[in-house]
DNA sequence: TAGATTGTTAATCGATTAACAATC
DNA sequence: TAGATTGTTAATCGATTAACAATC
């Protein structure tokens, strides 16, 4: 049995995964610890402690082989296949998102999208279908969703995250201006409060 | 001098301060850490431990004042007055930001947008004055801009940064799928990568 | 007063950094 | 080989948790 990848770990090694991605396509082969360290801000001590959790690494040219860690980085944090995901709430940043064209080739297929006006729904401009909010447990289980961008007014929510859970999903990206969680175990929800933000980056400046 | 507030503390005093007002909107009046804590998914001694840098807290039905308490931790952050943004890139997800309405409530005016086609910012249907990306710098500089949101290409992000830098602005939000990164000391990057955000919530699913 | 909560100090826990032998 | 880098263990650092006296 594998041994459990700290948080802080797991959050790195997706940050780092991203960086492996984009490295291949400029047509790099393989990186130091230091280097990586140095694009994404890690330490290398950290950077080296965090690859320990990932088993033994092929090297070349005294370092790391960027298409076999990253293969072994995505194998580890399961991060292989595509996943279905629906957008809720498509006022402008929801719809924004349904569009979002960079999900599609790194896994993530958008395939409905839902807002609890009739109208909106008739009316938007978009390839993906679209249904009325009322619909969501029905069509997000029935299609097997499972992640959920949520982008409603924060008066709604916790209500609607607790409508797609119903129906399937293990996973909100949750975009509205409210905290939502969770009482159900083997849910992920992660909060992005865009004041929240700004928030933080302007008590950072201190 | 007032001793100088460790990062976690300064995110989690954030996130407190959205959630105090609006638990005043709900008119609620006082509040215990404990509460404030199930909230917010902080354990009570952490939220007594952030506190206890704000120096002394005044105290309502033996529980925190909310309008004090937001109050004081806004005012040792730093968050009170209003601050100037721009946005840089007025594809589907910067147009969004721009008309985002829960800015000017919270003490950030939007007053600027940018994009590098001069088409898009001839037909782009928006109340916020935009002008062609050259202008970057003069402009912010001029309007004494202090805070930037990035939504641009991931090829162009760094470059736009080290312009927006230039004009004088002192915070970066990026959404560009790009790690930005500056050498400059008193800017503070804040990168927000929609897929990097789906893999965190995946790989922690595990 | 009795019960509850704060504010702070001490103990624990976990993550990062440093160091270095092993490897290429 | 000499130089550089990995992989891992030990040391350090910092954050969270626990405990409890002081306060209301």
């Amino acid at each position: 049995m594998k041994s459990k990848i700290p948080r802080p770990t797991v959050c790195r090694l997706c940050m780092v995964s991203r960086l492996l991605e984009k490295l291949h396509l400029q047509g790099r082969e393989s990186i130091s610890s230091t280097e990586l360290g140095k694009l994404s801000d890690i330490s290398p001590y950290t950077v080296r402690k965090d690859f320990s959790f990932l088993g033994d690494l092929k090297v070349l040219n005294r370092c790391y082989d960027i298409v076999f860690l990253n293969n072994i980085i995505r194998r580890r944090l399961q991060l292989e296949g595509e996943k279905l995901v629906c957008v809720v709430g498509l006022g402008r940043i929801g719809s924004a998102i349904l569009n979002y064209d960079s999900f599609l080739s790194h896994g993530y297929k958008i395939v409905l999208g839902f807002d609890s006006s009739i109208n909106r729904v008739e009316t938007i401009k978009t390839d993906i279908s679209v249904y009325p909010a009322y619909e969501i447990e029905e069509r997000v289980h029935f299609l097997s969703i499972d992640f959920a961008i949520l982008a409603v007014p924060a008066s709604a929510a916790q209500e609607v995250a607790q409508r797609l859970i119903n129906g399937g999903v293990k996973g909100i990206l949750n975009f509205s201006q409210s905290i939502i969680k969770t009482e159900v175990d083997g849910i992920v929800i992660q909060n992005i409060d865009l004041v929240n933000e700004l928030d933080f980056i302007r008590a950072r400046l201190n």
